[in-house]
Order: C-alpha cells, then sequence, then structure tokens
DNA sequence: AAACATTGTGGAACCGGTTACACTTTTATG
DNA sequence: CATAAAAGTGTAACCGGTTCCACAATGTTT
C-alpha cells in the first residue's frame, strides 16, 4: 500500500517545476520544449504517475463523468441501454455512474443528491415522475438533463429521446385489427408513465381508425414490478368475453405476461395472438416466433448521450430537444386470424 | 446557470467559520452547539447548499467509489450482476462507475487507467486475462480488487467470487449421463477463460464417473461474441457420431447455439437433450421449458461488494479471498433419454 | 475558590492538481 | 546589430472542502 506519486514528485524527479509537468498532461496548455516534455513523460512512466481525478475537476467542473438514472438494469431492455449509453459514452472519453432508482421516487431523489454532489456534467434517466424541484434545480445548475424512454408531462422543458409511442402503439394494434381480430386488449404500464399512456393513445386510435368499439376493460395498466402484469393477464383472460388479441406495451412485463399465460394453457396464436414489445433473442426462438416492436436501443442511447453532453458544453438550444425515433415491427408468428366464435 | 455555493457562502451567511459548517456537514468530527447546528442547517437549505464531492475526495483518497468493470451489460447475466451490485453498493452509501471492456483487453487497460486515476477504492471486475502488471499494481496501490465470475490463474493473490464451475459442470454433465446419454456434448467459452477450463474439467470428472468415453471432439471452445456459439453448433451437428445431448456452458452463448438448432430444425428434446447455464425468465417459456444451471446473482453480487470494500477499509487477510458459491441445478423438460439409434 | 476537564469556535495549513503572470532565453524582423 | 516577438520555464494563488491546533467559555472536581 504505497503511496501515490503527486505531480510535485514528479517535477522535483524531473528536476523542473509542477507548471511545466501539468502542461506536458495537458497539451495545448501552454508551450513545453520537445527535450523536457520526454523527460517528463520519462519520469511519469518510471514513478508511475497517474495524475489523480478529483484534484483535476476541483478547478473546474468535469465534463468527464455522466449519470445515468434507470429505474432497474435486471430489464433486458434497461441493460441493453446502459450498455450502449456507456460504451457510447467511453467513445467520448466520458465515465458512466450507474444508479437505479427501483422506481422508487425517494431513491431518485437520493441518487439526485448524489449526481448534484458530484456535479456529474449531464444525467440520463427514466424519470418516477416525481422530484420535479429536484429536476428543475439540476438544470438550473447547468447540467445537462435527458429523459430517456418516458418523460414527465409536467416538465415541458427538458431533452426528451424516446421512441414515437404513439406510432407504435398504433400499428401493433393496427395489425391485429388487420387481420381481423375485434377484441384486441392491451397491458401497459401504470398511467402515471408517459409510455403507458402514449401506448394507450396509439392503441385508441388504431381501434377508431379500424372502426372497433372501445371497450376500457380490455386495457389494463399494470406496475412495472413484481407480477402486477402476469396478474393483468388473468383478469383480461376471465373477462366474460375474452380478448382474442394481445399488446404487451411494456417490457417489464412482458415474461411475467407470457408465464400467466402458458401456465393457463392458453395457446400462442391459436386462442390467443400476440404482439409484445421486446427485443430479447429469445423471443424469436419461443414457439412460436414472436412478433414484437423493437426499439432501436442504440439510437437512443446516442441521442442521449449527445444531448446530456451538448447541453454542458454550452451548447444548449432554447427550446428543449424531442428525439422521436421509430421503432421497428417485426412480424414472425404469434399472430392468426380469430376463430370463428359459437 | 446560477454558480453554487461553496462551505465559505454557508459560513458567511450563518455567521460561522468553515470549520463550523465542515463539523455539522460530517457528524462526529466535532462538537457543535445545537442552535449553531441548526442555524448552518437552515442556511444549508435556503441556500441550496451541496457539498462537492471532488473536494472531499481530495483530502483523504474515497471509499466512496467502486468501479465495476463488465464484460458486456448487453448479457443479461452481468446486467443482472450488475444490478445487484449497484443495490448494494447503493445500500452502504457507495457509487459505482460502471465500465464494459467488450473482452478486449486494449479497452480493459484504458478503463483501468481511468478508474486508477479516480482512485476508486474498489474494482470488481470480470478480467479480459491480460493487463496482469496493471491488476497488480491497482493491488499495490491498496485498490480492493475482486474478480466476479472468472479469474486469472497467473494471479493467484486477487479476492475471487463465482460459482463452483466444475462442481456445475459435472452435475450437469451427470443429470445427463444419468438419463442414459452416451455422446454428451459441450459449448462453453474460451480455453483461455478459467470458466471455461474449469467447466470442461468438471464435465470430464463426470464423464469418467459414468465410464463414458472422452471424445475431445465434443468439446468445442467458442468466443463469447459474435456468432462463435452457433457455429461451434453447426460444428457438432454435423459430426459423423453427433451427441444426443448438449450442455451450454455459458450464458453469452446460450441464445445463439437455440438459434442455430432451432434454424437447424432440431427437436429439443428428441434429437437433443440439452442443459444450459442461463437463468433468464425465458428459459421456463420455450417449449419445453428449460433445463438450467442457475447462478445464485445476488450472492456474487453481495460477495464482491463485501470484498471489494474490505480491502480498501484495511481488513484485508493476508490471504486471498476464494468465495465459490454453489450453483442450482433445476430440472424441466428438455431432457429425455437417448432414442435407441438403429 | 483554585485547578482542571469539556465544549464550542475560529484561523490557517493542506490535499493535488490548474493557471495567471512574471521572467529569462531564443528566434525572427527591420 | 538592435529590438521586438515568441518560446520555455518558474512562482504562487486558487479550487472547495477537511482537520490540526489554539483559544475562550462553560462545567466539574477537590
Amino acid at each position: 500500500m504505497q503511496k501515490q506519486p503527486t505531480i510535485r514528485d514528479v517535477a522535483h524527479a524531473a528536476g523542473v517545476s509542477v507548471a511545466v509537468v501539468s502542461r506536458v498532461l495537458n497539451p495545448g496548455s501552454g508551450p513545453v520544449a520537445p527535450l523536457t516534455r520526454s523527460r517528463v513523460n520519462d519520469v511519469m512512466e518510471t514513478l508511475g504517475y497517474h495524475p489523480r481525478t478529483a484534484a483535476r475537476e476541483l478547478k473546474h467542473g468535469p465534463p468527464t463523468t455522466l449519470g445515468l438514472l434507470l429505474a432497474d438494469v435486471s430489464n433486458p431492455f434497461f441493460a441493453r441501454l446502459a450498455d450502449r449509453v456507456v460504451q457510447e459514452a467511453h467513445a467520448r472519453g466520458i465515465q458512466v455512474l450507474l444508479m437505479t432508482t427501483q422506481e422508487d421516487d425517494r431513491l431518485e431523489s437520493e441518487r439526485l443528491s448524489t449526481l448534484m454532489e458530484r456535479r456529474v456534467s449531464g444525467i440520463i434517466a427514466t424519470p418516477t415522475g416525481n422530484n420535479l424541484e429536484i429536476w428543475r434545480k439540476l438544470q438550473s445548475l447547468g447540467t445537462g438533463v435527458v429523459f430517456v424512454d418516458r418523460s414527465i408531462p409536467d416538465m415541458p422543458d427538458v431533452d426528451v429521446v424516446s421512441i414515437n409511442n404513439i406510432e407504435s402503439a398504433r400499428s401493433a394494434t393496427a395489425l391485429l385489427a388487420a387481420y381481423g381480430h375485434k377484441r384486441i386488449a392491451m397491458i401497459t404500464g401504470p398511467a402515471t408513465s408517459t409510455t403507458g399512456r402514449d401506448r394507450i393513445t396509439g392503441y385508441r386510435e388504431a381501434l377508431r381508425d379500424a372502426g372497433l368499439p372501445q371497450d376500457d376493460a380490455l386495457i389494463r395498466s399494470a406496475a412495472f414490478r413484481g407480477t402486477a402484469g402476469g396478474d393483468a393477464t388473468t383478469t383480461l383472460l376471465n373477462l366474460q368475453d375474452p380478448p382474442t388479441a394481445l399488446v404487451v406495451a411494456n417490457t417489464a412485463q412482458v415474461t411475467t405476461v407470457l408465464r400467466r399465460l402458458v401456465h393457463s394453457g392458453v395457446s400462442i396464436p391459436d386462442e390467443l395472438s400476440v404482439v409484445v414489445f421486446e427485443d430479447s433473442p429469445w423471443t424469436e426462438l419461443m414457439t412460436p416466433p414472436l412478433t414484437i416492436i423493437r426499439q432501436p436501443i442504440d439510437m437512443l442511447a446516442r441521442h442521449s448521450v449527445q444531448l446530456a453532453l451538448a447541453h454542458a458544453s454550452g451548447r444548449t438550444s432554447a427550446t428543449p430537444t424531442v428525439v422521436r425515433v421509430d421503432a421497428e415491427l417485426v412480424e414472425r408468428s404469434s399472430i392468426v386470424a380469430p376463430k370463428a366464435r359459437a
């Protein structure tokens, strides 16, 4: 447990001043004679010197760290998003502090305090929907705040990156309608979430366009965590006039819904046609392979990182940026025309 | 973009010295009159003061940040591990810097430099197997280094947390042998990885115990990334005397292997019995539900975080700690007795 | 009541970098 | 060749916290 050399140690060993070493460390910050430079570099090498980030950050706040505040990394959608965000950030020499909220606004508030104390240059987050004042404060401090996947309606002046939720839900629903389904159900996130609301909107539009009646009993908003998705499924199956088709409009609920369907002995697609918002490789391996809405995760990641950093580097446009990327509907075999019923 | 108040601003506004404010900030570091304390707290509140982590860390290195260096977070196994590590760390007030190596030792070396400069108190990593000197240096600097899932044979003095790979592979193989399979294949990670090697060892032991012949053609080491797992599958299927059972011994390869099996029209379990090292909810939803080796991820996470921090807090035992937790074999329906062959 | 311990507070050095500025040495220009 | 401009280097202040130490005020012990 030896203690690390400091910039003064290096300066002394190289027979120069700390200013020179600093200039070697930050090319472009001032002139250094080539000979001196290489000598300093040699000394740093042999001493095993590494400049300390904390000290560097003291002078000017760092555009070197991003906060990534997700609901839950065990959800494969967020996991892949995290993976891409990290890669994207690394490509720009930025590090990522990963935090999770577990959909809990108290935890979210704690995480945000930490990020504030770290003076991160930007935060990419899936907000719980509360803590408005904290978000505002963060913004007013010059932190680049970007909401990804979801947004908060009461905060119109935040950059948002997400898929086009309305359109995605509409196309999924429309596809089912085109197959002749009349009783199409939707399971989605809580009504407090913008994704949930938007996807319901798209669903309703598709029904209206297809001239189908709306039945609120077919729309189930379920919590993201736990088995709420499965419970919603059971409720739908027990309906007097159960649906012949189902849109599972949130990744977090897909496996719990499918598990319930399997356990209930419902056969897909014969008894129930299915479309899911999910892009796991497993969807293709199911019997039958599932028709899915595929979210372009690397697009989401790229735009998020770019916006978060743009804010920090001062290029902050007056109006908030809203990026909506298109999701892709991948047709496989989990949809068939509904059976004529007795 | 107002600028943040500093400790001196608070001190001035409260009519006390900075030392007092610092003591309020760090309870236990010295006496403060209750009245003074509440006054200072009020001022901090109204000013919206948040102490700056970078400045705090300057004085004494911080036990406040952990590096988590994984191969790839899009792999659900690592994603769930990350999720648990983050939760575990948060529970102790520690933040997690997430980084990925993409199994590339050049990237790994860069990430390690960054972590060194941040003076993180600990690093939890899935090492690529190279960069030995850097790992050693990190250790000698007092950083708590913990290898999780894998290890590096040439570095015996590092704490390691993983499942019991030999035993897991043995039990999976033994189960297949018990069903009467004689041609049991294994697809696993590259031979350079300890997990790959250990799992092959367990596999061989099981064959020996069952009195079955060893056939190296049935053991395929495949790269973690890309479709190497699928290619290995094709090789196995094209063997003159193809296997009747298969152990897929690495999560990273499970979906590519299964995809290849499906595309090749191989029916599970009739033509091929299968056990996979994977614990996704999807494995249960397959037709048939897959028999799996389930890794106790929260155990791995808990021990990793604990060891990484123990090192930092000085309680470093002379001998390296090796934690091996037992994985669970979950029997489902992807194994049947082999058909008698013509 | 004297001697002493305890509590509460402030001044100033320090952590390890960055950087404004002054200074000396080269090199370029007229 | 004188002089201005540029290159190379050093000194010291600064960033925003923590902490050692000195000191005053209060409380406790004989």
